[in-house]
DNA sequence: CTGGATTCCTGCTTGC
DNA sequence: TGCAAGCAGGAATCCA
């Protein structure tokens, strides 16, 4: 399930393409186009102007308010590929020919993902949060929006509009970091708590992009190389195994119909 | 506004 | 062994 490091190590394996002009653009199966402000065609002999990053969406940019913007759902993967190489797999949705002799290939089984042909970015993102590794997430905004609600804080924190990036992976392991039961009501966090948590979700996230990503099974880099920090979990996919603090078998609960990893020991 | 349920989709896992 | 049911989940949408 391709999260914040995992758009954002995309992201970066793919920035060696800025400066290449789209050639060819082919959507294969056109449900996946979930926007066009423009034809696709119009990208073709325009150059990527900059890749970047905004929540779990990538945005690819060429001139003149041209934008293609991927998000990769629960399956989804965007990765090049020399353009002469051919792969024999399936679910290929989308592939762009570049003139630096690449193409990229945007491949999603599941279709939870899709592409967006986007003029106006700032309207598109008007409702996405925060970044949660920028500066002006810390404790004082997370405690803003935590006032007042009832919600389990787990839920919290894979709304999108609060806090951009953040799923179901990296929110389980925040707040084991942080000691915090994920079907606690957000508005019972001390302010202690809100302090750890602000900080174990910057401390999950830069973790996992330094790994490179989490492959739990789909997600795959730029390069349609696996991540490694599948290895370095504490308590997402580990039910029934012994937590690395203090030995005790993990939970796994169903929280806003997410499943939910947590040590019932570690965390109150 | 808030929070919960539902929907989309395929492929892997589970159980008979 | 084979098949069907169950399950996984991001985000939009709907409803109370």
């Amino acid at each position: 399930m391709p999260e914040l490091p995992e758009v954002e190590t995309v992201k970066r394996s793919l920035l060696t393409n800025i400066g290449a002009k789209f050639m060819v653009i082919k959507i294969n199966h056109p449900a996946v186009l979930r926007r066009q402000d423009f034809k696709p065609e119009e990208l073709c002999g325009k150059k990527i102007k900059s890749i970047e990053r905004r929540g779990k969406y990538l945005i690819l940019s060429a001139t003149s308010q041209r934008n293609l913007v991927v998000h990769l759902g629960m399956s989804g993967r965007f990765f090049m590929l020399g353009v002469q190489e051919q792969l024999q797999e399936p679910h290929i949705h989308a592939e762009i020919v570049l003139d630096n002799q690449r193409k990229l290939l945007y491949q999603d089984a599941r279709r939870f993902g899709g592409l967006w042909l986007v003029k106006d970015l700032a309207s598109f993102f008007r409702r996405m949060g925060k970044e949660p590794l920028g500066e002006d997430f810390n404790a004082v905004y997370l405690a803003e929006v935590i006032k007042n609600r009832k919600i389990a804080i787990k839920s919290l924190l894979l709304n999108q509009s609060l806090i951009a990036g953040i799923g179901n992976i990296y929110a389980d392991e925040a707040l084991f970091q942080a000691g915090i039961l994920p079907s606690r009501p957000a508005g019972t966090l001390s302010n202690e708590e809100i302090i750890r948590l602000s900080r174990s979700i910057k401390d999950v996230l830069q973790m996992g992009i330094e790994q490179r990503g989490t492959t739990f099974r789909d997600y795959r880099d730029g390069n349609n190389e696996t991540g490694n920090n599948q290895n370095n979990l504490q308590v997402y996919g580990r039910k029934n195994l012994p937590c690395p603090v203090c030995g005790k078998l993990i939970c796994c609960d169903r929280i806003g119909g997410r499943s939910s990893h947590y040590c019932e020991h570690c965390q109150l």
